[in-house]
Parts: C-alpha cells; structure tokens; sequence
DNA sequence: CTTGTTATTTTGGTATGACCAAATTAAGAG
DNA sequence: CTCTTAATTTGGTCATACCAAAATAACAAG
C-alpha cells in the first residue's frame, strides 16, 4: 500500500529535503543522530527496522541504509553484522574508538609507535607532576590500593599486565576530566598489539612493580619532579623492551 | 550487453567473497584501503569511478557504495556531494579529524567545553614547560617571530586570532612529535565555535599578547615554573572570556 | 592556436523491486 | 511451561532505471 504513494509523497511530502548540498542520507543521519544524543533513542536500544525508517522518512532503503552505516562508522551505532543495529550514545571513549582504524595504520609507518609512546610519556609525565601536586587522599588510596593489586600479581604475568596498566589508570583519573581515562584506554588498546610481544616474567615484573612504587612514594611525598623522573625512568625503560620485539623494521 | 553477463560472472568469478562475517563490502574497504596506505592510490587522486569499482570487484554498485562511504566516514577518502571522491593518505590529522562529530556533540552537553579545554590546559602547561626545559634555538626563533607576528596584529582583532593560534601552535611543534601539531588542529577546530563567539578588542589582544611575551621569555630564560604559570594565568583568563558566552546552559 | 560555448557522455545520488539467508517471533507439540 | 518447528521480519546483496550535475568532447569564434 505504501509502493505508489511513494513516488506520489514525494510532491507533497519532502519529508527528505536534499538537505545541505543534495545528499539526502544527510537529513537522516542528522535526524538520528540528534535523536540518539538526545536520549530520545536510548543508549543500547535497537534502531527502527530499516524499512520503517524508510517509511518515517519517505526515502529509499538505499539511503536508509547509507545512513545507517554513516552513524556506524561515526559510532553513534553499534551493528554486527546481520543483527539490528544497537544504539550507542557517544562517551569520549567512543570518540577516540573511531579513530582505532586510522591509528592502526599509522603505528605502521614511520617512527609510529615510537611517536605515539612518546605522546604518551609526555602525558604521563604531566600527570604524575599533577599529581603530586595536588592528589586527593582518595586518589592516593586508588593509588595505593593499585601498587598493592599490582604486587600480588608479580607472579603472574598476564594479571600483572592488567594491574600495570591499571596502576596508570589512576593517575589519568586524577585530574578528574574524562577524557584523560578515555585516552589511557585508546593507549592501552592501540599499544597492546606491541606490548603483547614483549617479554614478560617475574623478574622483569619486580623491576616494573618498584618502579610504580617509586612513582608513588613521590607523589605522596608531593615531590613533583622526582615523580616525573621516576614515570619518565619507567616508561624509557618499557620502551627499550618492545623496542626490541620491531627493530627488523624502521624504528 | 554487460547485462546479461553480470549473472553468470557471479558464478564463476568470486571476486568478492563474502570475506570474514558476511558483508562483502568489508571486503572492497580492506582493498582498497590497503591500496590507500601502500601509495598505490596516491594522495588526492581520484578514486576510480563507482562502475568501474563493480567490474573491478565484481559487485553491484550499492556495496561498492557502501565501502566508498565507510572508507569517507574513516577520513581516508574525501567525498563532496556529487564529485569524484579523492583518496586522503591519512596522518595525524585525519585521524582526529574523523572523530571532530562526535566530539562535537559531547561538547553540546555536560561540562563538555569544559573538560577539553582543560584537557587543552592542562597538555600546553606540559608543553611550555617542555620548551623551557629543551627548546632549541630554531624554536626560540619561531617563537620571537610568532610573538612579533601577533604583536603587529594587535588592532586587526581577526589577524590577532590567528597569530595567536599560530604562536600556541609553535609550542605543539617543539616535540618534534607530529601527533601534537595535529592535537593542536583538532584543539582549535573544536573551539573554534566558542572561540568566536568570544568579545574581542584591541585592549583584550594588548594583554594577550603580553601574555605570550611573558611565555616566551620564560622559554627563553629557561624557567619552566615560571613558563608554566605564565601560560596557566594567560588560559585561565581566556577562558573566563569564553565562559560567559555560554552561561545560558550549564557551564 | 588559444579561448569560449555548446552538445555528449560519465558519473554520483536516489528509487524500485526482488531474493536469500540469518534472526526473530509465532505456533504447536510434548 | 519448556522445547521444536513453522512463519515472518529483517539485514545484505543485486540488477535496473532515472535524473541532474560534472567531466569531456566537439565545435565555433576571435
């Protein structure tokens, strides 16, 4: 019932304005994105089936579908591939998730991971300065609580890895801005691939653990300059073992 | 007469097999995404035309087209509404520029201006203080020159913004680690808005400028304390320029 | 032979309608 | 009330057709 009124509905209803510059996709995707970010489509709902949503907005499957995989690649929508598509309300996280593919690339070339590891230190060496200057007594618990966790797994390689990287965790959470543990959790994910090659054990683990115990001391003893010498000790030191596991390639 | 011959091709030319999951145009993406980053599709070529894509792979045009936008939603290829899409090698830049939308939505809400500008803040304290602590003479030169440029600009309040980004940009590039210059892009696209909403004057430009004078002269004796407060104060008035031009919502 | 104009042909944007296979849901058996 | 099994949605893909804007070829004028 709804096939001949199409062609009629597009004389009387442009309910798809060739928005901007003729695309039409554009409208829905601005029209959904505006209904996801608004709350109006929750946070992991499904999307309308496609052909309903062709029907809300009188356009073809096609641009339903072009829309679709706009807001997918966008993040705003989470589609596996023959399932409906999930709703995702955009967090600083999904930001720098969308970029993973990109990044990926760029860590292939040039002196990629070196640059983006030295992003990183320059970070980290600002955070734990931060932190020392001005740590709450809570952030000094997380912290502590971390070094602790991060101890008990000298023995385990793979669960130190995890409390590693949650130990510089704390120190993005800090400053209390949600970006920062955004980008430590696109650190750790773009990394890992590398870090994954790296030599682990016990031994290794030790030299690690007491260098989060230095950092930590100093930021408890609000010594901002012996904290940042003792990250930036700490991360040179990292670098030198994955550096290792690419050197057949351009370093 | 390619009409006929579509349907039996299909049958004995696998060219696009429906790779890993089950959609084809995944399959388009990877190709033609490696091609993009080994240089066989050079930067800012056009991309071959959609039908001739389909003969290539051996698609119909709407999966073709589907991997034309996924790759333009990447930022890896550049697509205005009815030209050619010309292919981006992608770098730094493009990478933070795929996530400019939704980084534009979180700004809509919560303390979103907010916490990138702190962010910004917080990443310029490291990096003055970085140039006090290493900066070389060519980037002392840039600096002087950048602060003169800003200085004669100081009663063309549009040529004073640009200068003055310009002088803060000299500061992201004396790393010499291409991800902050691009940091610094996404940094002032993303303000932008604000940025010109903000009341301008030459009196206002007059303590900016001595405000990057106060900077650099830090750099250039060496200070990073005095460096880093220098900038703080100069950001943390900026910002209670730009505050009152949002004070309708939340802050 | 360059320059400006006007046909032609490409090419991107969109719409239809049709299939298939996997998902989802409804229906029916145990 | 659970477990199967049919029936129906729904996403993925294809083929085809049109239109309008772009790119190009053809051609006229200076």
């Amino acid at each position: 019932m709804a096939d001949n009124s199409a062609t009629e509905d597009r004389n009387d209803l442009p309910n798809v304005p060739a928005a901007s510059g003729g695309r039409a996709a554009d409208f829905i995707i601005d029209h959904l994105e505006r209904r996801i970010v608004s709350g109006d489509l929750p946070d992991r709902a499904p999307l309308p089936a496609e052909r309903d949503l062709m029907a809300e907005f009188g356009a073809s499957r096609t641009v339903v579908r072009e829309a679709i995989t706009a807001l997918s690649n966008r993040g705003l929508i989470e589609s596996r591939p023959r399932f409906r598509p999930i709703v995702r309300k955009p967090g600083y996280d999904t930001a720098l998730n969308a970029v993973g593919g990109i990044v990926r690339h760029l860590l292939g070339e040039h002196g990629g991971v070196k640059n983006l590891y030295e992003s990183r230190v320059f970070l980290e060496r600002a955070l734990v300065r931060e932190a020392a200057r001005s740590a709450q007594k809570e952030d000094i618990q997380n912290l502590k609580a971390a070094l602790e966790a991060n101890k008990a797994a000298i023995d385990d390689s793979e669960r130190f890895y995890a409390t590693d990287v949650a130990f510089h965790g704390v120190l993005y959470r800090i400053p209390r801005n949600p970006i920062f543990p955004a980008i430590h959790d696109a650190y750790t994910s773009w990394l890992a691939p590398h870090w994954a090659k790296m030599p682990r054990s016990p031994d290794r683990n030790r030299v690690n653990y007491s260098s989060h115990e230095r950092i930590c001391n100093a930021i408890i003893e609000r010594d901002p300059e012996m904290a940042e010498e003792a990250l930036q000790n700490h991360l040179k030191a990292a670098w030198e073992y994955v550096r290792v596991t690419f050197d057949t390639e351009k370093l």
